[in-house]
DNA sequence: CGTAAAATACCCTTCGCAGGGTATTTTGCA
DNA sequence: TGCAAAATACCCTGCGAAGGGTATTTTACG
């Protein structure tokens, strides 16, 4: 059966890098492609791959979509979730997109090895990290939940800082402007900010935009 | 003199054990010492290291605190941060506390390994430049003309960014909210844009912030 | 010295947002 | 099934900003 055709999926481009390398480089893995982002990703997607590693990137669900994509139109391809949300909620939102296993970031190379041979021999691997108890450390990782700030105010955020006003956001994500208003209000609350400019420049130090 | 002997630091334990694969086996990098923190990083800094590698995560100051004690207490070791924020800000920041190197998490591995024997060399290594006080200026200058905004009103649209009110403004440059006012619609009408917020990111896009 | 550009200052109206509430529906998870 | 969090939606007030003017003083420069 020769080698095992990997395609790996990461938006930081040193990691994914380093990762193909590393990868590439145990057992008889061949990485066959590497990309930036879910679109770049699927264009790479044939017959001849066997498994997609792939991180997670909050907010919005634009990358489960990709894996949703991934695994109907390629059933055949074997999808290995990499992710620095190390939660439950994740594990089992992807345990429903039929993802075939998952490894937090925190884990080492040795797990995400030990993962792609589980996988590879059919089994499912999802790796429940056993010291995820000390919630700060997690918290640091993640500057939206450092901030407790939700979903949708993450995304409201990030639609202020495209320079959106409340009105167009309320359409583009078609609810009310009074909803928008109230969520405004929340981050400025959360984040101590009190302006429109002031959350655009939070906004893109922090690389939301 | 032989090796060079790096210190990796990132919180990401499969990243970091990737990166440690990777730099070590290029040129006669040897890499003598991987931690997930700071505090962990310290314990392994003796006089034989030649450089760490850090990653930096905000949002807090508990990565610069480390980088401040690493380069107070071992002066002959460089520093190289990557981080993930790929942001002005930061740059300056590091630039202050005399990193030797800084790239982006966004650039490739090729980059990374390009700023190693850079600093390695004797050189300083900001991938995207933290521009010296006299090109900042420059920049300043071009940039005015292209837009054609006259000096105050590049004052005017400095302190925008930085989130202060039309009054605040006035008061600290010492004359009337009206004259402000004026400013800000003369700027807006330049650079064509219609909001507080958009000049805030036009701003910090354009490094003037 | 004269002129143009820049900086100053004020008039007006309309609109959006900040900040203070309260309240309901929906959702995720135990 | 039931609770808590999230998302939804509305009330109110007041302020500041956007956008439209006009006009005076100050500065720069040939």
């Amino acid at each position: 059966m020769g080698e095992y055709r990997i395609v790996i999926v990461d938006d930081h481009k040193v990691f994914l890098d380093s990762l193909a390398l590393a990868v590439g480089q145990c057992s008889d893995h061949k990485i066959v492609g590497t990309a930036l982002n879910g679109t770049d990703a699927l264009d790479l997607i044939n017959k001849k791959v066997d498994m997609v590693i792939c991180d997670l990137n909050m907010p919005g669900n634009y990358k489960l979509e990709f894996i949703r994509a991934l695994k109907t139109n390629h059933t055949h391809v074997k999808v290995l979730v990499l992710t620095m949300y190390d939660e439950r909620r994740i594990i089992r939102q992807l345990s429903r997109l039929k993802v075939d296993g998952y490894v937090p970031k925190g884990a080492g190379l040795e797990e995400l090895l030990t993962g792609i041979e589980m996988i590879r021999q059919g089994r499912r691997y999802f790796r429940q990290s056993p010291e995820s108890r000390p919630k700060a450390k997690k918290v640091e990782d993640d500057f939206a939940k450092q901030f407790k700030l939700t979903k949708r105010e993450l995304e409201v955020l990030t639609l202020i800082a495209r320079d959106c006003s409340s009105k167009e956001i309320s359409q583009q994500l078609k609810v009310s402007v009074a909803t928008i208003a109230t969520h405004r209000k929340n981050v400025m609350r959360k984040l101590n900010l009190h302006s429109a400019s002031a959350l655009t420049k939070f906004a893109l130090e922090n690389g939301l935009v």
